[in-house]
This record gives C-alpha cells, sequence and structure tokens, in this order.
DNA sequence: AGGAACAACTTGACACTGTACAGATGAGGG
DNA sequence: CCCTCATCTGTACAGTGTCAAGTTGTTCCT
C-alpha cells in the first residue's frame, strides 16, 4: 500500500512511475537543459528500466507532451495569480499576466522550451490541448478587459471562433510581445548586449518600459465589455 | 582540379567538403527538419564518412554555427532588400523589415530554429557574432529612422552602447513582437485558432494590422535623427 | 625532380540513445 | 484460490556523436 502511494520502490513494482518520471524529467530539464534530456536518464532516476515508461507515455513524446501539459498549466496559475494580485494592488492586470509570463519561464527555462516547439511533441493529445486553450483564454479574456475598460473579466468560458473576432490582433499582439522577450532573454540573445548577469535589469525593463508601450499600443473599445466573454 | 572546385568527388579527398556539408546541412533541415537533423545523414549526402567533417567543423556545433551564420546574414539580407524596396514604394521601411524577419524564417523554418536556440551553437564563433550584430544591427537603425521619422538610416557603423541607449526599449520592442510571431507561427502554436493552412491569413493579419499597431505603439522622437548612428 | 610535412579523409571503436519484444512479477477480481 | 492483466525487466537492434590510429593526396622546400 505504501507501494500504490508514495514514491519509494518495494519491489518489482514501482507503484507511481508516471508520476516519478515527470519529477525525474523536470530534475534533468533544471540540470542538463533541454538539449541534455534523455528518456534514459529520466528512468535512471526513477529507479526503473529504460523500456518501463513505455508503457505510461508511449514514447519520448508522450513524456515531454506531459511536461508540456504542466508547463501550460503552471504558466495559467501564474498569470491568475499574478492578475488577482495586481486587482487587490490596483495595478494593471494585463501588465501583471505579462510579466508572470516571463516570470515563469525564466524559473524553468528547460520547461518552457518544451512547451514551446523545441522537441516533437504529441499536439493530439487532448489534456495538453486544454492546458494549451487555458492559457490561451487567460490572455484573451485579460487583453479584452483591459481594452473595455473592466478591473477583471466577466466570468464565463471563452468564445470559440476567437480567430474570427476584430480583436484577434491585439489578443496576438499582447503573446507576440511577451512570447517573443521571453523567448529572445531565454536563448541567450540578449546576452552580447547586456552580459549573461544583465537578466534582472532586463526583466525591469520589460516590466516597465516594454508592456507600457504595448498597453499604450492597445486601442481601447468599450464596445467589448458587452461581448467580453462567450460572444 | 576539378576536384577542388567542383562539388564532385574523384578520389581520397573531397575538394570542398565544409561547402558541401552545409549544402547537405540545409537540404536535411528543409527536410527532416531541426529533430531529424542528423549529422551523420549529412556526411553521407556529401558522399563522406561520418568522422570527416570533424576538421572542418569540430563537432555537430560547429556546423549548426555555420547554418547559423548563413540564417543570420540571410535574414539581414531580406530586411535589406525589403527596406529598399519599401522605400522605392513609398511604403513603411520598419513595416517591411518586420515583415521580411517573418516571411525569410517561413521560408526556412529548420534553418531559423538552428539560429534561435534550438540546439547549442557555438555562441564565440566570431563569424557568427558578426552575423548576429549586423542583424541586430539593422533592427537598431531602422527602428531610430523611424521613430526620428527619416526616410532611410543615415550611413555609418553602429553604436556600441546600444543597451544603455535612451531607446533601448523600443528596440527591444520591435524586435520582440517580430520574433514572438514568428516563433509562435513557426512552431504551430497558432494551429488550434486557424489550423495548418491558415499561414497565408496569419501572414497578412502580422503585416496589415500587427505591425501597425507596433509601428503606432513606437513614440516618434525627432531627436534621435542628430545622434543617428555612432551616437 | 625527390622527399618530407601536412591536411584531408577512412576505418573501427566506444559509449550513448530510443524503441521493440519476449518473459518475469505481483496485485486484484472472480 | 487462481487467473488475468497491467507493470516492469532483460536483451537486442539500429542509429547517434566523437575519438584514435591509419591512408591518401597535395604542397612546399631543397
Amino acid at each position: 500500500m505504501a507501494q500504490k502511494r508514495g514514491a519509494g520502490r518495494d519491489g518489482y513494482h514501482h507503484g507511481d512511475l508516471r508520476q516519478a518520471m515527470i519529477d525525474a524529467a523536470e530534475a534533468v530539464l533544471a540540470e542538463r537543459g533541454v538539449g541534455g534530456f534523455t528518456l534514459r536518464e529520466c528512468a535512471r532516476r526513477a529507479g526503473v528500466s529504460a523500456a518501463a515508461p513505455a508503457h505510461h507515455f508511449g514514447n519520448l513524446a508522450g513524456l515531454l507532451t506531459a511536461v508540456a501539459t504542466l508547463g501550460f498549466d503552471d504558466l495559467s496559475d501564474a498569470m491568475e495569480a499574478a492578475a488577482a494580485r495586481a486587482s487587490a494592488t490596483g495595478g494593471s492586470r494585463l501588465a501583471a499576466i505579462c510579466r508572470a509570463y516571463l516570470e515563469t519561464a525564466l524559473a524553468r527555462p528547460g520547461r518552457f522550451r518544451v512547451v514551446f516547439g523545441r522537441r516533437e511533441l504529441d499536439k493530439e493529445d487532448p489534456e495538453m490541448q486544454r492546458a494549451g486553450a487555458r492559457a490561451f483564454g487567460i490572455l484573451v479574456a485579460e487583453t479584452r478587459a483591459h481594452r473595455a475598460g473592466l478591473a477583471a473579466p466577466p466570468p464565463g468560458p471563452l468564445p470559440s471562433e476567437t480567430a474570427t473576432a476584430p480583436d484577434f490582433a491585439e489578443i496576438l499582439l499582447v503573446w507576440s510581445v511577451t512570447h517573443g522577450f521571453t523567448t529572445l532573454l531565454i536563448d541567450g540573445q540578449f546576452d552580447f548586449l547586456v552580459g549573461e548577469d544583465g537578466t534582472e535589469a532586463l526583466l525591469e525593463l520589460f516590466s516597465r518600459r516594454l508592456v507600457q508601450l504595448l498597453v499604450a499600443a492597445l486601442p481601447p473599445e468599450p464596445a467589448l465589455a458587452k461581448r467580453g466573454h462567450d460572444g
């Protein structure tokens, strides 16, 4: 019974290999990065043979997909928490979620790289699709609420035809700025400008200046308040 | 003698293996993508043993670095050509280089992924540093010219202390938007919104709406005309 | 021209990788 | 109690990047 719940290993069966593999994957990503990521190394850390994970994840892509799902949900959690905090202190929710996006990626760059395209994932996986849609939904809702001048987005499900919405461009602009800066920073493209220890300064620059320019670039559209969600 | 110049293979020595390997690398990247990229496969296509490339590139990272250098220069060439075309037709040069960035990446997504971080490169390589600085320099110059209201950036070398320049944020904003949109599109993050065949529509959306919002977000600063380059 | 030095390439090996398959193991349901 | 079946092991295979030692051809010096 300690077998089914604990992380330990009593005998032949592991008990909770799926979770153990995911934990190991996170650790390997943190230590070695996505380049040094290996299925066999994860299995080794979980104290299990190289072929064991196949039953739980199918193949390498399956494990990475599970990690990516976690990554999406972490992104969502961080953005929601940041938005709530901003509401409490009277700050801009939209600016808060952009900053949270960047901070989450910086906290776990390996995982972030798994989420966004580095290696092949199983894009049909319903759990990952749900997690991805959730994160994107936050972006949509907060962008709309900002433009409508609302304090917070109204509750409710996301509209399904986002791609044809009149504010599609504004939404993608917010995502592009945030994702672009994050990616460039994570991948070290700013290193030749500020050195490797300039991350803190760049984070400040992003929060104080980039996001300000972005937020100012979004034309207000009070009509969206009516549509808001579900429109 | 046909040995030193041609791509053919007469005897023991190849003659121009370095270029042959780069060509093969580009082909493999185009066919199989960065995930299916392999040093041995490139060597096979160049008609050479697996260990042969080591003498020219050191290791895999060396070959990828050479490809990345090409990618940076292609980006620069495309941006310069687009800017010149925009000047001729009276369009916005800044908008043109943003679109060129996206189009270049879409034309060769595998190479673009090599340039921006997927696998480990030799970041100390002087040729790649030069190519990267050149591409970034175009971005800096065009952003400044745009804000200064100039038709084109004045000739001259780039200022060296870009990172502390007052318009650093504006420059990074342009890069972030363009790079972010490009990365998200290339990595298929928009697929769940518009399907896989919506690329053309997204390119239009980017050029007509995203870039417009971006360009409008950049506050004009005529004072930069004095500084411009070399300031 | 002859030979020596040297760069370019091959061969063979090693330690890895992901994955497939057959077999061992043990938990839980009838 | 035993039987089923998910889970895990062991082994194997093709393929990877890289290294060391040996071959081959060019080039340059005398």
